[in-house]
DNA sequence: TTCCTGACTCCAG
DNA sequence: CCTGGAGCCAGGA
């Protein structure tokens, strides 16, 4: 058993202001990359899974928003195992090169075709389910 | 400060 | 089945 972020944190927590020049953000950013980096290696989730995990069910865009900082952070943060309800590829614009997010998961075994994740519904991993409701 | 945009979703037509 | 609008909220102009 790993960590289990606490959602009742979420709503508690400050939310302190990032300073302008750091890489630090709100601690809610932090939760999202915990949640992501205990995503399975060859699984897959989505941005509302997260957020709705995390207690924010209706900021799903923030979650987004989040991994548009994730490039950043240390340890890394599998952002590439983040896609849309749909399993779409949503992100794949902020990999670098418009590929890249797809040659990562293809990697874990996970096929994109078309954009989206084959087998999306069985390689959907729920953090809700996993970490702990 | 206000206005606009966006790695999302849900819901009504 | 597809489209549009609304809610969400942090950043940038």
């Amino acid at each position: 058993m790993k960590k289990a972020i606490k959602k009742a944190d979420i709503n508690k927590k400050p939310l302190k202001k990032a300073p302008s020049t750091g890489v630090k953000e709100y601690s809610f950013f932090q939760d999202v990359y915990d949640v992501v980096r205990q995503i399975p290696k060859g699984r897959v989730t989505s941005y509302g899974a997260i957020a709705a995990y995390l207690g924010t069910k209706l900021s799903a865009r923030m979650v987004g928003w989040a991994m548009n900082g994730a490039h950043n952070v240390r340890p890394a943060v599998p952002a590439q195992r983040v896609v849309n309800r749909n399993g779409m590829l949503s992100g794949k614009h902020h990999f670098g090169t418009p590929t890249r997010m797809e040659e990562l998961l293809k990697k874990e075994k996970v096929f994109v075709e078309n954009d989206t994740v084959v087998d999306f519904k069985n390689k959907f991993w729920d953090p809700a389910e996993h970490l702990g409701l």
